[in-house]
DNA sequence: AGCACGCCGACT
DNA sequence: GTCGGCGTGCTC
């Protein structure tokens, strides 16, 4: 009898097992079967086949119902799925959920298959033949039966071409065709040398299709894209698929036609604004094995690929990429290990890389390109840092452009040039204060302030999205017209720019601001030249080339410093560098100006010195001298209930019950820094185990031995980035 | 995820 | 007395 191990999309930890039924053997492991779940029916993957002469079980053993018209999934993504289960912890029927398109739209099978006949290996049989002329003169049909029937051979014939790589089928939707061939004679970009030795050496890493690292680090406005653009050239003109991954997808039409243009089609997109009929056609086409590229967000490393050839990650060092909801992991780890198990090359880019990368380049694991020139003679901007002890008197009363800045702003608009203001902080008014009682207006479900979006006239709480209209009095001490708002956000700030400057054209961006396309208009009219002056949050921060930008503003550079988060220092440097790179992308140089009430920081101290790789030394000294990532490994538990006792009490019982165990250390338990989030009341526990020693079973230790009460929920973070 | 079973409040 | 709330636990 054969037994089957299935898997299904679903909060488990192990595989079910059913009988094998005698027309179903021949199945592969990794087919989608139909199986019989409780009272319903599921969609699993059959994980594993076992052969057993009989089985005494506790359970009684239901049978396979059928294997379903969809190619397997290839063992390295299950492998992939599998390793990332038992890295973050999670039930792997959990990373299958991940893994597969939803049920719903499995049973949508592709009506019509594209299918390509490519060049054979050895003469073709006369049978064989005739099955490749006909897809020649007709390319769709579809399925094997279908086009074997049409060419009058039996449908062996097309499956034994299909293995033998000669035919392949790729899904053809809603007649729409999505992405074609790539033409690979489009335009290849004009490189500089510098770029084109570092496309050379990517291209080879793709040529020889084994797995490799590479940090491609690259000044701001270097290039970095059309370098890897190159290597995604090559992979495709070897027939192999290719996903690059972006933080987020703020992939402007520009961004698209530049991919266009080198490859004569659209990348395929991936991200959570995609379309479900868009989606499943990508999916079915990557699991196809169709030469395609898709650029995604992270949640597209689960992607069925069946002929990767190579893994980009842009923006390496962007948070991103860690998924703190769900399956916590971090897309770019994860990449690292996909890209092993699928041997393939990994291109990690980025201006500001990681110190995780930049560790592992001193350590030999990973190679690194540089690219040190601006492309087109442009220079790097200077950066200066303006004390706000100093020149805040001067400012006045709620003002948050200091005098110098004023100055900088109004020279550069006279000289017709453009300049952008960063402030990475939405709405109004991040406090609205009780001048009578002192009371802080904040949020009914979380232990956090309301920020006040005036634009909407509303008090939103950015943890949990929880809206109020603006009380007219205290809502404590119930004085009338008491309540005041502090602290500038980009909306206030866009509110003393217009009245600074009331004739510049003044255009303002948030991600809660205006639709997507109304964003992406106002960035099309930064790039233009339709304003003079654009004021946003980290929204602006990354990846978009602005021609005429000559002056960087930075209103508040010390927000991303508190919170003692042990990357503060690191994401605060990445981001401002990120900013400044924004200006003096062409033939004027850009000027930058960085407002800090701490002016003496090692991070501001680099930033206008320029001198990133002694702020990186010395960020990496830090972590090894304090025992923390990458020399360490950390763990995070994070304890929640709507009970504010049971919670606290639940955390103190889990460390009571730790085992003490030599090279691990338990922090904790505490309360979250914000202690409630969403009426659940948190506490957390960390635990930081020296790299000699192996965390997980000491971790599935601990959660074995500690029955959580049923209401409280722990969640287990590997690695985790943020401390809140 | 569903869908069962199971133990406490407002209806005919 | 019953109907039904959704809390907890199982599905090969």
């Amino acid at each position: 009898m054969t037994l089957a191990h299935v898997l299904l999309p679903q909060r488990l930890e192990k595989t079910y097992t059913y009988f094998l039924p005698p027309t179903l053997v021949h199945l592969p492991e990794g087919s989608f079967v139909r199986v019989p779940f409780g009272s319903r029916e599921k969609v699993g993957i059959l994980w594993r086949k076992e052969e057993s002469a009989k089985e005494e079980t506790s359970f009684k053993i239901k049978e396979v119902l059928v294997g379903m018209d969809v190619p397997a999934l290839p063992e390295k993504l299950r492998r992939f799925a599998a390793w990332l289960a038992q890295y973050t912890l999670t039930p792997v029927g959990l990373v299958l959920k991940m893994v597969l398109p939803k049920d719903e739209h499995l049973e949508l099978l592709p009506e019509t298959f594209l299918w390509t006949c490519h060049p054979p290996l050895k003469p073709l049989t006369p049978t064989r033949q005739k099955v490749c002329d006909l897809v020649a003169r007709d390319p769709y049909h579809t399925s094997a039966h279908a086009l074997g029937m049409c060419a009058g051979v039996s449908p062996q014939v097309v499956s034994a071409l299909e293995k033998a790589g000669v035919l392949s089928k790729a899904p053809v939707l809603d007649g729409d065709e999505g992405q074609g061939e790539p033409d690979l004679k489009g335009t290849p970009a004009v490189l500089s040398p510098e770029q084109n030795a570092a496309a050379k050496t990517l291209c080879h890493q793709v040529e020889e299709n084994a797995f490799c690292v590479t940090l491609l680090d690259g000044v701001t406005g270097s290039g970095k894209t059309q370098v890897y653009l190159e290597a995604v050239a090559k992979a495709l003109s070897k027939g192999r698929q290719v996903l690059i991954l972006l933080p987020e997808i703020s992939l402007t039409p520009q961004g698209i036609a530049r991919f266009e243009n080198r490859f004569g089609v659209s990348p395929l997109l991936w991200h959570s604004g995609v379309g479900p009929s868009a989606k499943r056609k990508t999916w079915h086409r990557v699991l196809s094995g169709n030469p395609c590229v898709v650029i995604g967000a992270r949640s597209a490393l689960f992607l069925p690929f069946s002929q990767l050839g190579l893994i980009v990650v842009d923006e390496e060092h962007e948070h991103a990429y860690k998924q703190e909801q769900g399956v916590f992991y971090h897309a770019r780890d994860m990449a690292v290990v996909r890209a092993r198990l699928e041997r393939v090359p990994l291109i990690l880019a980025s201006a500001t890389p990681s110190v995780e990368t930049v560790v592992n380049v001193t350590l030999g694991k990973y190679t690194c390109l540089k690219l040190t020139e601006r492309f087109a003679k442009a220079v790097l901007p200077t950066i200066e840092l303006v004390d706000l002890r100093v020149h805040k008197k001067t400012g006045g009363p709620r003002r948050w452009i200091c005098d110098p800045m004023v100055q900088a702003l109004t020279q550069n608009l006279a000289a017709g040039a453009q300049s952008l203001l960063f402030l990475n902080r939405r709405g109004y008014a991040p406090l609205t204060l009780c001048r009578s009682c002192g009371e802080r207006v904040s949020c009914a479900y979380c232990s956090s302030w309301l920020v006040e979006h005036r634009s909407l006239d509303i008090l939103m709480c950015h943890q949990c999205g929880h809206k109020q209209k603006r009380p007219q009095a205290c809502p404590s001490c119930e004085a009338p017209d008491a309540l005041v708002a502090c602290g500038p956000g980009v909306e206030r700030l866009h509110e003393e720019v217009t009245a600074l400057f009331p004739k510049a054209r003044v255009g303002m961006i948030a991600s809660d601001q205006g639709s997507v396309q109304l964003r992406q208009d106002l960035l099309s009219d930064m790039e233009e030249g339709r304003l003079d002056i654009l004021i946003g949050t980290q929204m602006i921060a990354k990846g978009h080339h602005f021609p005429g930008l000559v002056f960087v503003g930075v209103v508040d550079a010390d927000l991303g410093l508190c919170g003692g988060d042990l990357r503060a220092c690191e994401r605060t440097y990445q981001l401002l560098h990120q900013v400044s790179g924004r200006c003096g992308r062409e033939e004027v140089p850009g000027h930058v100006m960085i407002q800090s009430f701490a002016p003496d920081h090692p991070v501001m101290q680099a930033l206008s010195a320029g001198d990133r790789d002694a702020f990186m030394t010395a960020e990496i000294d830090a972590r090894r001298l304090y025992e923390m990532p990458p020399f360490a490994r950390l763990v995070a538990f994070i304890f929640s209930s709507t009970d504010e006792k049971s919670v606290e009490e639940a955390a103190r019982a889990f460390v009571h019950r730790a085992p003490r165990t030599p090279g691990i250390m338990l922090m904790g338990p505490s309360p979250a820094p914000l202690a409630k989030v969403n009426r659940r009341w948190r506490w957390r526990v960390l635990a930081k185990a020296d790299k000699t020693v192996k965390i997980h079973p000491f971790v599935q230790h601990c959660l074995r031995q500690t029955p959580m009460p049923s209401k409280v929920t722990l969640h287990v973070d590997v690695d985790p980035y943020s401390f809140l």
